[in-house]
DNA sequence: GTATGGATCTTCT
DNA sequence: GAAGATCCATACA
């Protein structure tokens, strides 16, 4: 029913690409979930692992778009980040946190906590929850084992805000959420309203 | 409820 | 050798 989405849909800006992407659903093997929280990466920003240029690290950064990007950070956690825009250009948008959708007991298996909540709200235990580990790094997001979906339901009032957890380059407005996550809960400083 | 610090390891300088 | 796109447990108000 839902739609697998093509090459063509990361093959854009990526402050587009990121922002469309709220509300998709982020599937990988029998765990799926729906994108609430993303943010931009661009080579210009100094944030952005492409930024110091291409390594052996970053290549999958400035390669062709729809691709997957998954790194190891602080030693532990699994970042997954969709690469987006033309080859050439070192761009990607990473996937803050997701609403649990499918294969929730399985989520609840790897990650060992009580909460659906905790589930996947945040980069690294996303990755947990859906089983995305560095083997997936430079796998196709088009025919790979890691899919996006395109978006069941308008996902309503989009937020836009700072980036967080991160030191430079951190006050550009490239992080968007979907505004329903948070009407339970404190908005994260940085964050104002939009559309 | 908010605030703080430790764990842990890949990558680049 | 140092820094980092994080998470969690613990401490305190």
């Amino acid at each position: 029913m839902t739609e697998r989405l093509g090459r063509d849909f990361f093959d854009r800006p990526v402050l587009t690409v990121a922002q469309d992407l709220v509300g998709c659903v982020l599937r990988h093997g029998a765990t799926a979930g729906v994108i609430v929280e993303t943010e931009a990466y661009h080579h210009t920003d100094a944030a952005c692992h492409a930024h110091v240029g291409v390594t052996e690290r970053t290549s999958i950064l400035w390669g062709p778009p729809a691709v997957a990007y998954v790194y190891r950070s602080y030693g532990i956690h699994a970042l997954f980040n969709a690469v987006c825009e033309p080859e050439g250009e070192g761009t990607a948008v990473l996937i803050r946190a997701l609403e649990p959708l499918s294969g929730v007991d399985l989520m609840h298996e790897r990650r060992q906590i009580p909460r659906d909540l905790d589930l996947c709200n945040g980069p690294g235990k996303l990755s947990q929850a859906l089983g995305i580990e560095l083997t997936e790094h430079g796998t196709s997001l088009v025919d790979g084992p890691i899919a996006i979906e395109a978006r069941r339901a308008d996902p309503g009032e989009l937020l836009v805000g700072t980036r967080i957890g991160i030191t430079k380059a951190a006050e550009l407005p490239w992080r968007f959420c979907a505004a329903s996550r948070y009407v339970s809960r404190p908005w994260p400083p940085g964050l104002r309203e939009r559309i």
